[in-house]
DNA sequence: ATTCTTTGCGTATTTTTTACGCTAAGTTTG
DNA sequence: CAAACTTAGCGTAAAAAATACGCAAAGAAT
């Protein structure tokens, strides 16, 4: 990824904190630093997929240009959650060495703008990912990053708390089609908390943009669950007009 | 506010959209550009208070910076909802101008944090904001500002609006003791829409952190109010282990 | 055949929301 | 000074949603 450095904005970057649902954990997407860290560095080896913009790109294009790279996707969920602004969050020392040194520039301060994605975590392509280094690991037992990353996540994950409650945009996370169970696990990992299958179901199904399939499972050491499938244009009709608040 | 150049990043800003509440509208403070602005650009000779950053300064304390001396008010309720930072968000021209000049800087892109904040329009110092050429705005019909600041409001007003339906962070823009009445008016305003005051009145007394006082309106030309105060300590108390999801 | 797990339908109870009716307490009007 | 007007504030009844469970059914595993 060594791109011409005369092209980069050297006060600007963006990361990306990618999650993914492997069917029983809320999973990010991490890469390996290659090369030249030292030992001090040695369990801060990992970061979150980020990138210098280029000085005409678009913040969005550029966390979009980053993940295609990343995982040959395209047009993938993303949402800016925050900025990483303070002046010190690149401490001197090795970090800011190692960022000079990649891409040749000295560094006053980058501000880093913060965008969280949902992806298909069977869709992104496992080849791509290993050739940049990346690996999921478990939302909840993260090694120390570089950098502020570790923050970063945090308030990603808070974010996509807080979003869930109120848009399912967690049908991002799963495949075209999948169960109730998988539905509720994942709003299960994502809330931290566990729910009653059988009245997580009945507030599932009420919404109009749920749609039943005509398959079912099989090969589960239990009755097969049937299909559903999320319809999006339902989903947008239908909050056409809500009204909705809470003390 | 002719700062001595070298102090500031050129490439970093924060602007503020600071909503009041009169009592019966959602306003909008807007500064009016000084001087050197041409005809051209006459329609557009508003925008919102906002500044570049010092070189070592947090962009929340950059945003408390502008926001203090504005109005004189220290601790403002602010968030961070966005940023903007498309490279041609400051257009060539006038704008270009009016800012290299102003600044004394070459310019590539400035990227901006945008914060809102919520303050009681009461207590901000009405004379200090006259210095500032500053004055509140309806935000329903709001002037052709410069840059993109339109667009600014407009998602600040969104993420406004979406807050208010989990978060009672409403009361920032109340006095300290406030009529059921006045928090019902706002809440119609930031949702667009009528509310019936009866079963309003349920909802908020229903939350322990509404409390009534000893006090009464009085010089109403109708039955005198009581007032009520928010009592955030229990407010944080009451949501420390509330869940909540909806489809 | 028995056990085990999850599915998926159902019911009963409580809580919340919604849609109103109506009296009370003040000012303003005539 | 009485009547009119306005908002406050309590209440009720019906509908809707949330909660807490029971339980039969469909498969795989033993």
């Amino acid at each position: 990824m060594q791109h011409p450095v005369r092209n980069f904005n050297p006060h600007l970057s963006v990361d990306c904190v990618v999650f993914g649902f492997d069917g029983e954990q809320l999973k990010v997407l991490l890469i390996e630093r290659p090369g030249s860290v030292q030992k001090s560095d040695r369990n801060k080896r990992y970061k979150l997929p980020g990138d210098l913009i280029f000085k005409m790109e678009n913040l969005e294009s550029a966390a979009q240009r980053v993940l295609h790279q990343l995982t040959g996707l395209e047009n993938i969920f993303l949402r800016q959650f925050s900025v990483f602004g303070k002046p010190d969050r690149i401490p001197e020392g090795d970090d800011l060495n190692w960022l000079e040194h990649s891409t040749g520039v000295d560094i006053n301060r980058v501000v880093t703008t913060a965008y969280y994605s949902l992806i298909r975590i069977d869709k992104s392509k496992t080849a791509k990912e290993l050739l940049h280094n990346a690996s999921w690991h478990n939302v909840n037992a993260l090694p120390a990053l570089a950098f502020d990353h570790n923050s970063i996540i945090e308030k990603g994950l808070e974010c996509l708390r807080m979003a869930i409650r109120f848009e399912p945009i967690c049908f991002e996370l799963l495949p075209g089609r999948f169960t109730v169970r998988q539905i509720q696990i994942l709003y299960e990992v994502i809330l931290g908390q566990q729910l009653d299958n059988r009245n997580f179901r009945k507030k599932l199904l009420k919404a109009c943009y749920i749609e039943k399939l005509d398959e079912k499972q099989s090969g589960v050491a239990h009755k097969p669950a049937n299909y559903y499938k999320f319809n999006k244009k339902k989903y947008i009709e239908s909050r056409k007009d809500l009204l909705y608040y809470n003390f």
